[in-house]
DNA sequence: TTCCGGCAGAAAAACGTTTTCCCAAGTGAG
DNA sequence: CTCACTTGGGAAAACGTTTTTCTGCCGGAA
């Protein structure tokens, strides 16, 4: 039992089997699939519906061969695909999706060797260009050996200024959440934040100071109380803080488990929230957010906006129009119930 | 200022250029690269050095041009990249990567036009294989048009029983906590999950009613709380299933927000967890989990391994071994201290 | 010496496009 | 009626590999 000739299991049609059902050469059918060249209105409408017949499409390794353009862009993330890369990601492969350019996923898993091994496929697959994401946003080293590809940092900028990094505007999330927790009357603001060594933490704090210094207020309790980035720290810095400044009535949270950490603390300690004290998270975690008791005001740092645009500034670059320097996407409030 | 001849910026070399430093012809230098054909080994090891001295790469596209195969997979996720694709991607990159296949990101957000775009653009692609992971446990329908495509279902099931499908193993899931609170000493035991259309839900309920039975025992109130998966709910259904049996000594729950939701709501009603009432929640959800109060004692689904197995699989499709079928990976108790 | 077999390596075909170059026929002007 | 141009379309080169086929050459046996 042959397949029939022109049936979908004889085998992908190629151009040359539409060049002889349209009864012309393989070069004009290609002419035609792409609008290049000059011929009839006639003779093209001829190889259009040879192609609809047969169902042809190009085979990309041909193309790619010839062209030298994969379609192809490399995603390299340094920490497994964490909550942080995630949503930058989809939004890269969104952007890029829409410019029928595909995305080749690479994690090296913070291993040096990986991520080396993973330059090379990249390279050897002739990829278009690359976007390197990292878990926070310490700058870290460019990539080595990548001379003539163009590559965009999301999230975690270039150490190097000429490079394009895409970034989140801590300034701006700084100031969203001051200058809400102000607006609402609040004037003992205490900042509870992760490790010093981090440059969000490290940020983030710094902006407040000045933010406030601005208002001519400080901290509630005179300085920044940097920790780790979970719960438990929120529940042990803010027993420390009311022990401190009781009459404290605002936590500016570092993330949103932080701020749950808090949370939980005052209300087994009966403090309202957010009638006596309020409290503002920071990512907009939802799942964290959502789950708080009350529900967390926070910060949308906007990561897919930030794939998204590390994806147009990738394309731009390839188009030859790179845009280097530090580019930042601004924070968005939402408010809940807890402030 | 022109490039020296040898500079990497005088354009990567070819395998001409390889052949033309070695004194062969490109046939020969590559017979020598692949370890065909036959020569004398001094002639292979002048090839060698070439490649060396010129950091030779071969271009994959025209590799693959010649060879039909892309040396890539697609891995298609039907619900962006959550909590649950996620490590099952993870785990699939891993072992592919070994194999030096890279994978091809398609996220289809739910949408069955842009699950079809994905799909023409990866025939077009040619890619090898495809690995198909959805949000939950609930069986899909096939891809449809992909014929000679090696499949791969990770996660979510095919409906198909034909195509290749690696899932969580539910029973064994199950088995791990009844057994568990049983050995330790429980014999009233309350189970609240997930809403009862969720093949999740459903599976997990069925078989610890059908293990308990085993032991002559029933649920502590008599039946399954469906619900959702969120920690309101949980703590909801703990508020209601204190009230239905004040002697429940234990809560398995679908997975660990609901779980948590219960020891939030029996922190607060002063019962002693793990002392009074032992809980062992599902999923294995870092996060969720370690943040507990008590830290969860919870089932951890392995999806890490499932990936990894997904890809395996795939791999022998492609190699055309395929086992059709659908394949389970058994689930793990990691035993904290709510138990 | 002649033949045959085996071996090293060269030459060429093939993969499926795109693009450049070229030719033939038609058109208009002088 | 020719000449120069334009226009439609064909032929072929190129992209960089892999694989198959082919050609000398050498050694050994008759």
């Amino acid at each position: 039992m042959t397949a029939a000739p022109d049936s979908p299991a004889a085998g992908r049609a190629k151009l040359a089997d539409v060049a002889k059902l349209a009864g012309v050469s393989v070069g004009t059918a290609s002419k035609a699939l792409n609008g290049n060249g000059r011929m009839r209105p006639e003779t093209r409408q001829r190889v259009l519906a040879a192609v609809e017949q047969l169902d042809f499409r190009p085979n990309q390794h041909a193309q790619s061969l010839h062209t030298g353009r994969s379609w192809t862009v490399g995603l390299m993330t340094t920490d497994g695909i964490g909550r942080f890369s995630t949503p930058v990601l989809l939004g890269a492969e969104d952007a890029l999706g829409a410019g029928k350019i595909s995305v080749l996923l690479c994690d090296t898993r913070g291993d040096a060797i990986r991520e080396q091994h993973h330059l090379r496929n990249l390279m050897d697959r002739r990829v278009d260009g690359i976007i390197v994401t990292g878990r926070r946003t310490d700058p870290r080293p460019p990539l080595k050996g990548i001379e003539p590809i163009p590559t965009v940092y999301a999230l975690s900028p270039s150490t190097d200024p000429d490079d394009i990094s895409v970034v989140s505007d801590d300034l701006s999330g700084a100031q969203l959440a001051v200058e809400h927790l102000l607006a609402t009357g609040r004037t003992r603001i205490a900042h509870v934040t992760g490790p010093a060594h981090h440059a969000a933490a490290q940020d983030r704090a710094r902006h407040t100071v000045e933010l406030l210094e601005h208002s001519s207020l400080e901290l509630a309790t005179g300085r920044v109380h940097f920790g780790e980035w979970s719960e438990a720290w929120g529940r042990r810095a803010a027993e420390a803080v009311l022990r401190i400044a009781p009459d404290t009535d605002a936590f500016f949270c570092g993330n949103d488990q932080i701020a749950r950490g808090v949370a939980d603390t005052l209300r087994e300690s009966g403090l309202d929230v957010p009638g006596k004290i309020a409290i503002v998270g920071y990512d907009n975690w939802d799942i964290m957010a959502l789950a708080c008791r009350p529900p967390l005001t926070t910060i949308d740092t906007n990561l897919s906006e930030i794939g998204r645009q590390a994806a147009l500034r990738l394309l731009d670059a390839i188009g030859a129009q790179p845009e280097p320097g530090r580019h930042t996407v601004p924070c968005r409030l939402v408010v809940r119930e807890s402030s």
